[in-house]
RNA sequence: GCCGGAGUAGCUCAGCUGGUAGAGCAACGCCCUUGUAAGGCGUAGGCCGUCGGUUCGAGUCCGACCUCCGGCUCCA
């Protein structure tokens, strides 16, 4: 048979001839650095026969940043843990231990629980296991012969796993000179052996859920990394700790933006310079807002239990809601965890017209969502939400239109700061409100407006809310964590539930679409988000101050005020920095507060020429004049 | 909510096996009168997360709770 190769010529193989026969064909060398091959784009294990016609492609140890050739690497050092715990904690049941980003884990039920500091030893067992070399061989064995094997190795997880797995069952199983070190079910692929792992290392200890299911048992998971090279782990080690530098709980203590406090966990105590980088937000959302027909509202914060019961949030939310309740009585109300149901309200509040809609209404007041104690993250994920929210009450008709809207406008607003979200298309959850047939049409129209509109978009099977689907857009934090930003949700059952109607051209009532939408998504995360985006360096329309004036010594004072003076009249934010300690410092202490200009003002200084420093160190001269100016293009 | 870890001055952290708490930075005061990332000297600052227990004695040991950190689950 023949395979073809990157540079499209065919290599010549005897049938049933593996990747790392091709390998052997190319060259010696080649095939003892193969870690894996990829078969018309898809990973394939070495030893897993070729087929005709396949287009191969053989990755080696020296791919040392290619993603499948990482995970490939780190899969095998699964294993090699999960020998590892094995053999240091006898009794020990082992579950399943993919590659992940960045990693590896391997999750485990041990009889005692495990320390952090027990990493270290079994840390040191993988090394020996290294030193000592493993090599990993592949078998394909039937389903029963699997469960037979796993059943008395007492390996319960394992037998579960053969049982849901799709497809042929096979296992690896790693030794060294003929000995039988550890074998897994799994599905590969994997190392020929373990030379190629060059750096190792368990970084921490977490729990997890049985198949991510919080009523099944909650098993020990031990995450680790491993690379082809120790600069490769060294440089990754740097990047974690560049990403601690921009953690916004960090930043947001040290630029003086915001705290956080036991006095009301998971609600933020904003700081005035805080509030300038919010203000900054909101009054972009008013703007933007009014220039696409948005009418700015403001409805209640605390509604009785009988409009949560007919919004579906006393059955389907109520768990996450702060509620109201007398001395010994029940809950008789909630405080609002979503602006909709009073928008609802305020729609059903007067008679419509068709020619009314589309009705935008737009509000930002706070909601209160009581988050499990245990998910809350800074600004990242707070019990005390501002959402740039709105509803729009339209027509069916009118609803492609609409969310074409939403989406030309989240463009604009994430074009601003420069970055670029990643959409997801979040379908029908397991707890919901309405018919199929229902989600089968607003999905659709979520889909074919993605679509419209180009936007590369995954789909977050159930992850929609409990009345509609909806389009997410996320982005990651400085660790890489993908936080919800914002979200464009299409809704048949508010409306029906709060029976809203407008009249119709042919005089008759009929039902309005609902599309929820909050582009930016909290203003807290976004706020979160933001910071660790710039690292706290804000662009200069963001930036809480933007421009401190340093009078050289006393004697300059009076200038430096009235240059501050003048900086704000031209309406920037400005600010003296006295000369109670020497320029030096105060330069320094305005790097560190990311100040975008600094202006050094002393006997060789005027309004005519203006000794300005900006955020990186750039220093120009220039007069008051053009110093305004420039700001003013920024 | 669950698993593991942590909580000492405003911040970052030290405090060995129990003997009554310490540094740097920040703050404040004085001196210096400053020229583009830390001038000098000094002062003040702590219910050692909270409550309970063991002990002659607890920051240190034990328990419960609270909060935070990393995950899991959840989630807009």
């Amino acid at each position: 048979m023949k395979v073809v190769l990157p540079d499209k010529s065919e290599l010549e193989l005897p049938a049933g001839a593996t990747g790392l026969d091709a390998a052997r064909a190319i060259g010696p060398k080649l095939a003892e650095q193969a870690v894996l091959v990829r078969v018309d784009g898809q990973v394939q294990d070495l030893r897993t026969p070729l087929g005709d016609g396949d287009e191969i492609q053989l990755l080696t140890t020296r791919d040392t940043q290619d993603p499948d050739a990482l995970a490939v690497l780190r899969h095998s050092s699964a294993h090699l843990l999960a020998e590892a715990v094995r053999r240091l904690y006898p009794g020990v049941k082992i579950a399943i231990g993919p590659p992940i980003e960045n990693g590896f884990y391997y999750d485990f039920d041990f009889p005692e629980p495990l320390r952090e500091e027990d990493l270290e030893r079994i840390e040191a067992e993988i090394k020996r296991e290294i030193s000592e070399g493993r090599h990993w061989e592949r078998s394909e064995i039937s389903r029963d012969e699997a469960k037979t094997r796993f059943a008395a190795e007492g390996e319960p997880y394992k037998v579960e796993l053969v049982d849901t797995a799709d497809g042929d069952i096979s296992l690896y199983t790693q030794s060294h000179d003929g000995s039988d070190d550890f074998t897994d079910l799994c599905r590969g692929p994997h190392l020929q052996n373990s030379k190629p792992i060059k750096a190792l290392k368990l970084t921490h200890l977490a729990g997890a859920y049985w198949r991510g299911d919080s009523t099944k048992p909650q098993l020990t998971r031990i995450y680790g990394t491993a690379f082809y090279s120790q600069e490769d782990l060294d440089a990754y080690l740097e990047r974690l700790e560049e990403a601690r530098r921009r953690d916004h709980r960090r930043l947001g203590v040290e630029l003086d933006l915001f705290h956080l406090s036991e006095a009301s966990p998971g609600s933020p105590f904003w700081h005035p310079k805080g509030m300038v980088v919010w203000n900054e937000l909101e009054d972009l959302r008013r703007r933007e807002n009014a220039k696409r027909g948005y009418a700015e509202v403001k409805t209640p914060l605390i509604y009785d239990k009988s409009v949560w019961e007919t919004s579906g949030h006393w059955e389907k939310f109520r768990d996450n809601m702060f509620l109201v309740a007398g001395e010994g009585e029940e809950p008789h109300a909630g405080l609002k965890p979503m602006n909709c149901p009073g928008h609802m309200l305020l729609f059903g509040s007067q008679l419509r017209s068709y020619r009314d809609l589309p009705i935008r209404y737009a509000e930002s007041s706070t909601l209160h969502r009581n988050e499990l104690a245990g998910t809350l993250h800074g600004l990242l994920r707070v019990r005390h939400v501002t959402q740039d929210d709105a509803h729009i009450f339209c027509t069916e008709e009118q609803v492609p239109g609409e969310i074409d809207g939403c989406i030309e406008y989240a463009k604009t607003l994430y074009e601003l700061f420069e970055v670029v979200p990643h959409a997801e298309l979040s379908t029908r959850p397991e707890n919901r409100l309405g018919s199929d047939e229902e989600w089968d049409r607003a999905e659709g129209i979520l889909q074919e407006a993605l679509e419209r509109h180009g936007i590369p978009y995954v789909i977050g099977e159930g992850e929609g809310t409990f009345y509609g689907p909806k389009i997410d857009l996320h982005m990651d934090d400085a660790l890489g964590r993908s936080w919800q930003m914002g979200t464009i949700q299409a809704d048949a059952q508010m409306p029906k539930r709060f029976g809203l109607t407008y009249m119709g051209a042919d005089n008759t009532e009929h039902t309005p679409v609902v599309i929820h939408r909050a582009l930016l998504g909290s203003l807290e995360r976004f706020v979160g988000i933001l910071t660790e985006h710039y690292a706290g360096a804000f662009p200069f329309w963001l930036a809480p101050v933007q421009v401190r004036v340093l009078p050289v010594g006393d004697a300059h004072l009076d200038a430096a005020r009235t240059l501050v003076l003048r900086l704000l009249e031209a309406g920037y934010r400005a600010e003296v920095a006295e000369p109670s300690e020497t320029i030096g410092k105060r330069i320094r202490a305005a790097e560190l507060e990311k100040i975008p200009f600094t202006v050094v003002y002393g006997d060789r200084e005027s309004n005519e020429s203006l000794a300005v420093r900006d955020r990186g160190g750039e220093q120009s001269e220039l007069s008051l004049a053009s110093f305004v100016d420039r700001l003013a293009t920024l």
